[in-house]
DNA sequence: CCGTTAATTCGACAAATAACGAAATATTAG
DNA sequence: CTAATATTTCGTTATTTGTCGAATTAACGG
């Protein structure tokens, strides 16, 4: 029951559930997905480590970086069956919609440009 | 993206997956739950109310009695997915097992003979 | 009618939660 | 080593949520 009520719990949020779409295309970094929310870092790498303590995303870390993805097939049947109700629920929504089209943004121009390249001074 | 959140948010507490996962075997009334958890009538009342909102149950009302109920084949996919990833998450769990026993004795001596008989002084 | 019962609504209060900024940690670049 | 960057952790604050008891509404029985 414990399981299940942190799962519940988590997708009880507006913005941990945001993040799950948003994952649905590959993994992002903590500052991507910052960007997208608008909200302050703190506040989105709480809800990330709320996921993360559910069992909803997994994460890696690639030097400075932390990407958080979908868990993959080694996942629970109980977090296998919410992330699909979160995904056929929400489909078509407007707002998610909306997320992926910034998010198209972000990943052109964000992590490439800003970080990857030699620092600009 | 409301209606989604409305049905997780109803997910997020425990004594409301106890009160679904209770109405499995048929419709209940709000004493009846209440007899079940051991909490105020008024606290049962506001979690049937919340789960009523979302979609979660349906109600029917019998005289002086409310009886809630799963919903039908009417619901919403989102509705009938939510019940069915609570469902399957929970089918064996021990919390819900001890629940459904202490059912069986307030379903025998609850309603009929403390109520639907002619009163008792 | 009047008293009883089932349920909801209301008001209060404590606990949980989401948000922020600052401080701490870790890693890379120079 | 030092500066800069990404992330987490911590402490605080505002809001939401779960709970209760009291008051209210609705239905039944005498």
């Amino acid at each position: 029951m414990r399981e299940f009520m942190n799962i519940a719990k988590a997708l009880a949020d507006e913005n941990r559930v945001r993040a799950l779409l948003a994952l649905r295309r590959g993994e992002l970094c903590v500052c991507q997905i910052t960007e997208l929310f608008g909200l302050a870092v703190s506040t989105v790498s709480k809800h990330l480590s709320i996921l993360y303590q559910a069992g909803l995303v997994e994460s890696r870390k690639d030097g400075r970086w932390i990407y958080y993805r979908l868990p993959g097939q080694a996942a629970s049947p109980a977090i296998r069956q919410a992330i699909a109700w979160v995904e056929q629920s929400l489909a078509g929504n407007p707002c998610s919609a909306a997320d992926a089209r910034r998010l198209d943004d972000i990943l052109k121009t964000d992590l490439v440009e800003r970080c990857k390249r030699p620092c600009r001074k």
